[in-house]
Formats: C-alpha cells, structure tokens, sequence
DNA sequence: CATACTATTATTAGCCC
DNA sequence: CGGGCTAATAATAGTAT
C-alpha cells in the first residue's frame, strides 16, 4: 500500500463522457473528426463483410474535404440507390443537437413503391419516350462534334489506353468520373428546371428535397 | 462464497470476440445486421452533430432493403457529391474478408479537376446546350400530358398538399423521392448510351465505372 | 426485423509525440 | 494531420422475447 500511496496519480484520467452537441474548439473537433471518421469508416466496412451488405458513407469535414468509403465501389451503391432497386426504403435523419432519430416512411410489401395513382404511369411512359428520342439525337450530335473536328475535334474520353502508364491511368480514370460526374449534374438540372416549371404551384412544399437551390458547376474558369 | 459456488452460472457468456469475415449463419447475420445498421447510423449522426459535417450513409441489407441516413438529408449530401464541391477525396473501399484499407487517389490543389484537355471544355458546352433544349422539351411534353387531360389528366404530383393529413403527406414526399429517382435513373441511361455508341473502342477498359451494366426499372409490372 | 439483458470487447477523450 | 498511451465509456455477441 506504501508504494501506491506514493504514486497514486494515474498517467491520464482516461476517457471522459462526452455530450453529443456541437463542438466549438476547433483544435478538439479536428481531431475528434478524425478519429471518429475512421471509426466510423472501420463500422462500415465491417458491417459490409460481416453481412455482405453494400455500403457507402460520403462524409464532408467542416473544411469541406471529401471522405469516402463504399462498398464494393462507392459508385456501384450510389448508382443502385439511384435506380432504387429497393424493396421497402428506411429513412433517417440527423436532427442537430439531438440524438438520432429514425423513422420508417415506407411499407415492406415486395417491390412496393410508393406511387399514388395509376395515371402516373401513363405519363411516365410519355415522358420515357421523349427520353428515348433525345438519347439518339445525344448521339448525333456527338458523333458531329466528332467528326467535325474543327480543332482537335475528338473527344479526349474516345482515346484509345494503350500507350498510357499506371499514373496516367489513373488520372484517366479519375478523368472520366469527373466527366460523369458534371454530366450527372446538368441532367439533374434539366429535370429539376423541368419538374419545377411545370407545376405552377408548390408540389415541395412541406420539407420535400432541398433540390430547388440552384445547381451549376464550372470548367476552366466557365460557369455553367 | 457458499451462494456463489451454487448458483456459479452468469446469465449470458457476454460479448465475445468475432472475425470480421463473411456470416453465414443466416439468422445469426440478420441480428447482426440489425444491430450494427443501427450503431453505424448512431455513429453517423454523432459524427454530424458532433463536428457540423454533411454525412450520408447508405445501405443495401443482404436482402436488398435500403436503409439511409443523411445529414442534413441525404439528398443534400448526394447532390453535393455529384456536384464535386470537394476540395479533395479520399476513397475507401472494403475488399471482402479483409482488414478495411484505405487509399488516397486525389492531390489537393483547390478545386482540382483531373480535366485533361481544354477541347473537352468546347465540346461540353455543346452538349449543355442540347440538353438546355431538351430541357424546354421536357417542359412541353409534360405540359401537353398534363392540358390533355384524357382521363383524370392532371399529374399527381401537381396536386396540392393542403388537404393532406400527416400519413399521407408522408406517402406523398415518398412518392416524389421516387419518381426523382426514377427519372434520374432515366436520364442517367441517357446519358451512357449517348457517351457509349460515340465511342466505339473500350473507353472504359480498365476498372472504370460499373456503369455499363443495363440499366432499367420497373412500375407496375411494366419494365423500362 | 427490432428489443431486452449482461458480460466482454471495442472505441475513444484527453494528452503527448 | 496521423500515431501512441491509458482509463473509462460505448458498442455488441449470444440468447430470448
């Protein structure tokens, strides 16, 4: 007991409870960003191996960096949540000073959606056409662009990958999603512009989707 | 002692420690599926509280429902991704029946772009303003549906909300997620189509995106 | 698929490099 | 930023409802 009462103090004091609300110091919230990130990355990946679920967490730091993790690909998941290949959909979302909190908003029924009237159908089929129409007129003027070859006059993605090196490859690639990724953004656009203008009334008024601010990129200095 | 000794047995073994390689166990992995789901969510939603950055998690169970979580929302965070807002990324990707492994692919220059060469900028534009003019389109057709009026004639996602209760107002911002995603789904085949028959080499050779697989949905057992 | 209950293991807050 | 360290808190495997 002698020698323990010397050296009572212990090296750290050790974890301490930590409510969850907004954090001010910079310094500490830093950090705890970072380590919390990972862990949670660390959950992620584990839960995808463990059940074989797909997986992705799109984290953005207050600085604005991007972090991802997915599973099997960030894009792969992305893309089947875009063509909502889901059953049933469970929703959750962070309240700010609170603790978590979820909320099921659909039903379980198989391939159920939730599609109020059969009339929508019609009109989609309508619309898919139209779609369908522009697709090859896409093309066209593509293949003109192409053709033409004003100066240059090919696309930088038609070129062949032989020659290139693992680094340029890569930038290759990291290239094309870039260019998927702008192109998503103007077709996303385009059908918000569209939906919007053609209800003259207020279809998002309750807390729908915060899509009406507005969307644009930039290139080189251009805005579009 | 004598207490202890006869009834020596605890109630449960407690925790044990697992591996984190694949479940097969069916019942077993649905638990844990459950139970992790739900502390990845917890984890997502301290972080976001925690250190005010945007998150989105999604995740498709071995049986294919989805489960989200967003921070502000999920769209807000999704539409941010697509519009490359990031500074710098950094990719994660978990390789089955391994530790996660993190790899960073991105350098950190201010809004860089890997955008190889300047005429894709033209050509770009070129396509901006195709799809500017279908957008108009769009318009017209909906437009035209819509005045048509052959049989109930009005869009159901033109009505107004004033009469709705909580459940259906809940359905009804449902309703509208889904159609999004449809139509985004949609578009996006559009746009690989388009971005594929131009090209007639493998732009997309080495481990680009899983994106040429076909695309399609279906409403009411009708398939697009 | 979600919860309740514990004994254990995993994560991490606070500090220092 | 990313890595240790340590003590204390949080998450969760196994089981049952």
């Amino acid at each position: 007991m002698v020698a323990l009462d010397k050296m009572n103090k212990k090296k750290t004091q050790g974890r301490k409870r930590v409510e969850i609300k907004k954090l001010e110091n910079g310094s500490n919230k830093q950090v705890t960003f970072s380590k919390r990130r990972s862990g949670l990355f660390k959950k992620a990946g584990e839960l995808s191996i463990l059940c074989g679920a797909d997986v992705v967490v799109l984290v953005f730091s207050p600085n604005g960096k991007l972090f991802c993790f997915g599973h099997p690909s960030v894009d792969s998941v992305l893309l089947r949540y875009a063509q909502g290949t889901s059953v049933a959909t469970t929703v959750a979302t962070a309240a700010a000073n609170t603790t978590t909190n979820s909320s099921t908003i659909a039903d379980s029924s198989p391939s159920s959606s939730a599609v109020p009237s059969e009339e929508f159908n019609r009109d989609f089929v309508e619309a898919a056409k139209e779609l369908e129409a522009e697709k090859s007129r896409l093309m066209e003027v593509a293949k003109k662009a192409k053709s033409g070859a004003g100066e240059g006059g090919e696309f930088w993605w038609d070129q062949g990958i032989e020659g290139m090196g693992t680094k340029e490859l890569e930038q290759h690639i990291a290239a094309l999603h870039e260019l998927r990724r702008r192109v998503d953004a103007r077709l996303q656009e385009m059908k918000i512009a569209a939906n919007d203008d053609t209800s003259s009334l207020a279809v998002v008024a309750p807390p729908p989707l915060s899509f009406r601010q507005s969307i644009g990129f930039e290139i080189e200095n251009k805005r579009f």
